[in-house]
DNA sequence: TTTCATAGTGTATTAAGTACACAATTGTAA
DNA sequence: TTACAATTGTGTACTTAATACACTATGAAA
């Protein structure tokens, strides 16, 4: 959280190097334990959480904004990133601008304006992620999906609109391999698909499904020590893999 | 065309009533004659063409803003509007930035800073167009989707960013309610289909396809006076059409 | 009345989606 | 050591959707 005396300062150093009116809003999905998680931030002092997000730099394009934003909340470099939408009703930032009003003379306070937000979702490695809380909060971390927080601005709105448009794009792409580890079982497999949907599917039909895909290689050897059967090991062909994500799978017509 | 004297006006307008660094560009399309067409601008003294654009006024939500634009370029009030994606490298406005330094002083000119640009797509009816050139056109014209002009910055990037939405949209959602006649024939709007997707399509198998979306109704008499049998007319079910809209067709998963 | 262009309809085949059941493996508890 | 519970792997019948393809019907013009 910043002191006043810092939020005049970032004001100005904002006003000097970023894009007016403009900010980007990342919904980053992780998955880990069978659970789908979003990257959330929180001050101390406040009970809402919300999206990690930034600005554009003058000479900066927006999707190297975005991947530099979350370089910065997660420590990744290499991000599959997704714009989906923009968010520009006048007053969705209003509740923002009250309180830097306050908290800043006007014509030091950048934060005055309206900002319109281009939303991202970003699909990362749960264990790749090393959450850093940005300047304005002390608190980095993953929520379930199922068990999200009350969010600031209209944060909610913009998650609940990334989670449409990735499970609109699971219908023409394939998704897991930024959000899988380098091995994982079939029904670890699935339970992602079943957790972005929101609902249970067939182990069989899954399986024949995915594997159809042609994006899937299998390893010779299962995975032993659990506690049951012991289930083969399948990784991502990341040929075909990125062949399907440009070409897409079927089409319709 | 505007005089440099009326242009020092639009720039002072501008700031004053336009959110800064951010436009709108809509891809307009209308299909007549078994053709898909494009509204574009132009003006006497350029070749290139340009799509219909403009900017978001400074309490305006930008969905209202891509209506205004669009009622002002068209007459249309009812317009089937679909945001798909934003345009925001930093160079892409750099031959009109260059333009319009040679004319303007830089501190009157509004125009010399990045825009971020927000693509909408639009579906309206050919016959209801009214088109009416910008301030800085003087041309206002339909163009045939496979017979496209040259066009200025990143246009061409734009409609073809659309065209691959709208195909994409193709595959989940209805069309045609906004692009036909109330009364039109099945080979009309296969015709339809086929353009927008750029290839042939079976007339049986589109005919059963079709029906099978419900969102069809069949008109008791047929089309007379035309040279050859009389094809039954259908007209969308406008019910069904905005449920379908809403809730998409199949899904996949 | 024949011909031509266009419209309407049906059927067989293939592919994809859905529903469902049984056998195999492994750790644990009897 | 054996039975059990939990989990994984696999196959098959059924239904629905997609594709390929051919004939009949109509209306205007030659």
């Amino acid at each position: 959280m910043l002191s006043k005396q810092q939020l005049i300062e970032y004001s100005e150093d904002a006003r000097k190097n970023y894009v007016n009116h403009i900010s980007i809003d990342c919904v980053v999905f992780g998955f880990h334990e069978g659970q789908m998680k979003v990257l959330l931030l929180k001050t101390n002092d406040e009970e809402k959480w919300y999206l990690p997000g930034g600005f554009v730099l003058k000479e900066e394009p927006i999707d190297n904004a975005a991947v530099r934003i979350l370089q910065e909340r997660t420590g990744l470099d290499k991000i599959f990133l997704q714009q989906f939408r923009v968010f520009g009703d006048p007053d969705r930032s209003k509740v923002h601008n009250d309180m830097y009003a306050d908290m800043l003379p006007k014509e030091q306070n950048w934060f005055s304006g309206r900002f319109i937000s281009i939303g991202y979702y970003a699909l990362v490695d749960f264990f790749g992620v090393i959450p850093h809380p940005d300047q304005f909060s002390e608190l980095c971390a993953w929520r379930d999906l199922d068990d999200m927080p009350e969010m600031q601005l209209d944060h909610e709105k913009i998650y609940k609109s990334a989670l449409d448009a990735l499970r609109l794009q699971l219908n023409y792409q394939p998704i897991g391999y930024n959000l899988m580890p380098r091995e994982f079982t079939m029904p670890e497999l699935q339970k992602l698909y079943e957790t972005i949907l929101g609902k249970k599917l067939d182990r069989r039909n899954f399986q024949r499904r995915i594997l159809a895909f042609g994006i899937l290689n299998r390893s010779e050897e299962p995975r032993k020590g659990g506690a049951h059967k012991a289930p083969y090991l399948y990784s991502f062909d990341i040929e075909n893999y990125q062949h399907a994500l440009t070409e897409g799978f079927k089409g319709g017509w």
